[in-house]
DNA sequence: CAGGTTCGGTCTGGTGACCGGACCGTTCGC
DNA sequence: GCGAACGGTCCGGTCACCAGACCGAACCTG
C-alpha cells in the first residue's frame, strides 16, 4: 500500500497484511503467480501494468519476502515463497466474494480438488475429502461467467485452459 | 480502488472485488464497521483518515451496496449491507495471514465464539462446533501481542474492551 | 431566542503515487 | 557480429490522497 506512515504503530493485524499486500497491484501481481505466470514480462502483458511501476511492486514484495527472485532458463522468474503462499486464503476469499457479489453471469472460473475431482466451495475446502486442498492440488478452468481470453496476449490464452495452480505457463 | 479503467473487463473475481474493496482505506472502514464502529466521527478518529477520504469512501461504500448510510440517534451511522458482512471471511484471512507473518509478539486481537467461549481457528472457524459463526456471535479480545490503545480516543479505548462484533461502540 | 459546540461534510493547495512512453544494458538466437 | 527480446530505469503529466480551512444544520446552554 503503504499506508504511507507509522507502519510499526499499526496494531490490528489486518493493517499490517495490507501494509505488505493492499497496493494498488500487489494482490493481483500475487493472484497470477499462483496461477503460474512468473515472468516480468508476462505479467506485464497480462496485467496491463506499467513498467516501472511492476518493477517496483515485484521488488517490494521480494523485499517483504512474498516473493523470491530467482534465475530461471537464463531470465529471472518470481516465485511464491511460503509466507507468499500462505496468501492463499485471502486470494479464496476475495475470489468467493466477487464471484457472489460482483459477478453478474457466473463465476469466471472454477477451481476443483486435482486429487479427487471435486469443486471446491466457497471456503477453498474439497467437500469430498473435508479439508482444504493447498493450491498446487488445485486445478482451474473457465467458469460459466467466462467470456473467453482476458486479452490478445500468450498469457491470457494460456489461463483459459484447465490447468493445475502454481505450474509455470 | 479503483484499478482506474474498464471495470466492465475485469474478469477476474479478484480484480472485481478489489475494484470495491481494493482502495487505500477501504477495508480498513469495513474492519471498523465489523468492530461497532458505525458512526463518521468516530471512524475518522479511530483510523486517523481525512475527512474528505473518509467522506468519499463512505460514499463509495454506501452506491456499492456494502454499507447503508442510516439515521440512528439524530445522527447519520453506516451499518454493513448483506453483502458488507458477506466480506466477514475476507476479513478474517486477511487478520490470519496479518498474525501469522506480520506480527511480531503474536496475535494483537483475539476471537472467540460467543455461544462455546471457544477461540476461533486461523480460518474463523469454531473448533468446538465445527462450523464458522457469523461476525455477531463473535467476541474479540485483546490478544497477547496488544500493546494497549492505538490512540487516546474514546474509539480506542472501547475496542481495548472484551466485546461483540457489531455491537455499536 | 442568542451564542457556542458538535456533527457531517465540502473546498483548496500541496505532495506523492501511478501512468504511458522513451531510453538502456544484458542476453539470446541466428 | 547483429538484431531482437528481456528486464529494467528515467521522465513529464495526471490523479488520488493529505492536512487544514470553511460551512450549514442540529443541538445544547443560558
Amino acid at each position: 500500500m503503504a499506508l504511507g506512515v507509522d507502519y510499526a504503530a499499526q496494531q490490528c493485524a489486518v493493517a499490517r497484511t495490507l501494509e505488505v499486500v493492499g497496493g494498488r497491484w500487489t494482490m493481483l501481481i500475487v493472484r497470477d503467480c499462483f496461477f503460474g505466470v512468473r515472468r516480468f514480462s508476462d505479467l506485464r502483458e497480462h496485467l496491463g501494468v506499467s513498467r516501472a511501476v511492476l518493477s517496483e511492486r515485484l521488488a517490494q514484495l521480494v523485499d517483504d519476502g512474498v516473493l523470491a527472485r530467482v534465475p530461471s532458463g537464463g531470465r529471472e522468474a518470481y516465485d511464491l515463497t511460503p509466507k507468499g503462499l500462505a496468501l492463499w486464503p485471502v486470494l479464496v476469499a476475495l475470489l468467493a466474494w466477487g464471484d457472489e457479489h460482483a459477478s453478474p453471469g457466473g463465476a469466471r472460473r472454477l477451481f476443483s480438488h486435482a486429487a479427487c475431482g471435486t469443486d471446491l466451495d466457497r471456503a477453498g475446502g474439497c467437500p469430498a475429502c473435508g479439508l482444504a486442498p493447498p493450491p498446487h492440488d488445485v486445478v482451474m478452468r473457465p467458469g460459466p461467467g467466462s467470456t473467453g481470453p482476458q486479452g490478445p496476449g500468450r498469457v491470457s490464452a494460456a489461463l483459459q485452459q484447465p490447468r493445475r495452480l502454481l505450474d509455470p505457463v
